[in-house]
RNA sequence: GCGGCCGUGGUCCAGCCUGGUUAAGACAGGGGCCUGCCACGCCUCUAACCCGGGUUCAAAUCCCGGCGGCCGCACCA
């Protein structure tokens, strides 16, 4: 049997996952975790947010997973996450309805309409590549969910796809609240959804899932990492563009340093968290020889991305899947944001001394704008606000327009839209957009990943090499027969372990065999026998799961040994010695 | 969405081709006996044919549709 098919059984039988709606024939793309799944994935988001936000010093926000669409429209999702599409009368294919025109006739199919895409495919005889058919009329997938909020359906609403717009829309009150200073960090992790097509491969695929992420903010004129010196000579391996477009489908392994100086990675905060990430997987018990980190081509990246990489790790069944992405966001979406709501997102850095500079000063046309654009007309204004006046007033000298990109579209900005005017100034400070970096983790994939590595076999049963810090139950406690007090015994150290604050199972069924092994099987680290020496001198065993030996230790130094093992991270041969 | 394979107690599976007793087995689980440290042994109990139609005197079995799973194609910011 494969291993993931042997996680999939034990994670059922024993209660990590399953199928949701299983009653009702099951939902796909949706799974339920079980009592020990959730304790298991809680625990690994504790360590996630131990890592990047309270040892980072990060703030760490939650914000609702719907909101309304201007939000997605202003990031781009409504138009980027949408694609038309358009299947075969006769092989039933699907296919992107703009591709096979820019393939098949050569022309652009960016930013038409249904209706024209649908009259431009017919009038150019654009066929299904694989099998010559008719093509039906394209429509649009968006894999947004869709819904209304409130009592008025023409007040439409969206659940998010990624938990990081939530932190962009809060940009002015986070800043604030980071004392108006760059750099910093605003993590947030939580639910998302996303209407995948067609989900598979189990955990992996979720229409619902658990997203950790990161926005850092840092000023574009000041990218350096103050704490790249800690990480420099930290290995990565890493597959960059580069490498790709020469045909290598195999990493390399380069220190962060020359990762930089080559230039596979263009912003030192994204290699520094890129190392954390690598830290992070390794923590939950999947080796770093078993990562690696692959750069997206133009082609595959998002609409807001810079740089992505992706942080892969090996499955057994699925190969070499995504658990984290580092996108390097530049100032995308807070751009975006400002354009939508109006609001001025910038921050304001004074300078040591003014600074007297010539500048051209760029005064809008109301009016013009509304005559070429529309309803649109006040975004692209405030697009024209945001762009460097030197690259328009030189386009417009130039070649008399200005193409001005943003929001999916193309705007031809013309010397009829705006007045310029050369000024002299004396500026005190500078405003700019900071600019973004983005580590984004997948909590339900991570979650599978490090079960699938604790998956060990021992004498034929499961033995769950879970690390210490992430099982779902920390101490069992058994007493070794049913009679003679001793399960009175073992309730009594129970009690003293909960009243300490570890997550302990009791358990007096059966042989002591059987229920080592059912706690080897969930992970459990530490097993604690009451046996009939505890009855004379008030000690007890403690078994380890991964050697089976056994150190004798007394009730009464019992937390503080546990202490000593689960926060210290003391080995377990040494707490004997203790 | 298309094509291939598949769906039986909590889990893993037999039975289906060739329709017909109380749907077999293993593991897990509950209760009991036993048990002085690694799934011990014995007794006992609980527990299943994905859903809906059709054919038939009779359907887990044959047919149709749906749902779900795996693989391939496509999709995957």
């Amino acid at each position: 049997m494969e291993k993931c098919q042997k996680i999939m059984e034990l994670a059922k039988r024993r209660g990590f996952f399953w199928q949701s709606y299983e009653i009702y024939g099951g939902e796909s793309g949706f799974i339920d975790y079980g009592p020990l799944g959730t304790l298991l994935k809680r625990k690994i988001e504790q360590k996630w947010v131990d890592e990047f936000v309270r040892k980072e010093g990060f703030m760490l926000i939650d914000t609702p997973v719907l909101a309304p669409s201007i939000v997605f429209e202003a990031s781009g999702h409504t138009t980027y996450f949408t694609d038309p599409i358009t299947t075969c009368k006769k092989c039933g294919r699907k296919w992107r309805a703009d591709h096979l025109l820019e393939e098949q006739a050569k022309i652009s199919g960016e930013g038409l309409s249904l209706e024209e895409l649908d009259k431009k495919i017919k009038e150019n005889n654009v066929h299904c590549p694989e099998c010559k058919g008719e093509l039906e009329p394209p429509k649009f997938f968006n894999e947004l969910f869709k819904t209304t909020i409130g009592p008025y359906s023409e007040n439409i609403g969206y659940g998010r796809p990624e938990t990081a717009q939530g932190i962009f829309s809060n940009f002015k009150r986070l800043y604030e609240l980071a004392r108006n200073k760059l750099p910093f960090g605003v993590a947030q992790v939580g639910r998302c959804v996303r209407n995948e097509i067609s989900p598979r491969q189990g955990p992996i695929r979720l229409r619902e899932l658990t997203i950790m992420e990161l926005e850092f903010f840092f000023d574009p004129e000041n990218p350096r990492c103050d704490k790249l010196v800690e990480v420099k000579n930290e290995k990565l391996r890493i597959l960059p563009e580069k490498l790709l477009v020469e045909g290598k489908d195999k990493p390399v392994e380069v220190t962060v340093e020359e990762a930089l100086k080559e230039g596979y990675i263009k912003s030192e905060w994204n290699a520094y968290f890129m190392v954390k990430a690598k830290k992070f997987v390794e923590s939950l018990g999947i080796p770093a020889e078993k990562q690696f980190f692959k750069e997206k081509l133009p082609t595959e990246r998002a609409h807001y991305s810079t740089q992505t990489y992706d942080q892969l790790v090996e499955l057994s069944c699925w190969g070499a899947v995504e658990v984290s992405g580092h996108a390097w966001r530049s100032n995308y979406d807070l751009k975006m944001h400002m354009v939508y709501s109006g609001e001025d997102l910038r921050v304001y850095i004074p300078y040591n001394e003014p600074k007297k500079i010539r500048k051209f000063l760029v005064k809008p046309i109301k009016k013009a704008f509304v005559e070429s654009f529309g309803d649109e007309a006040l975004r692209v204004m405030r697009l024209v606000n945001l762009t460097p006046e030197n690259e328009l007033v030189n386009s417009l000298k130039k070649n008399g327009h200005y193409d001005l990109k943003g929001d999916g579209k193309t705007y031809r900005i013309t010397l009829n839209h705006v007045e310029v005017e050369e000024v002299y100034v004396e500026e005190k400070g500078k405003r700019f957009l900071p600019n973004v970096v983005e580590p984004s983790f997948g909590l339900d994939r991570l979650t599978y990943a490090t079960l699938e590595y604790a998956y060990s076999e021992k004498d034929n049963r499961i033995v769950l090499r879970l690390p210490r810090n992430i099982t779902p139950i920390e101490v069992a406690v058994f007493p070794l027969m049913t009679k003679d007090g001793l399960p009175e015994k073992a309730v009594e150290v129970y009690r003293l372990l909960i009243k300490h604050g570890f997550t302990v199972e009791y358990d007096e069924s059966g042989s002591i065999g059987r229920r080592y092994a059912r706690m080897d099987e969930v992970g459990t680290p530490l097993a604690i026998t009451i046996d009939y020496q505890t009855l004379e001198d008030n000690t007890v065993t403690i078994r380890d799961r991964d050697s089976w030996k056994q150190i004798r230790v007394k009730i009464d130094n019992l937390p503080k040994t546990l202490e000593k093992y689960f926060k210290e991270n003391v080995g377990f041969d040494d707490l004997g010695k203790l």
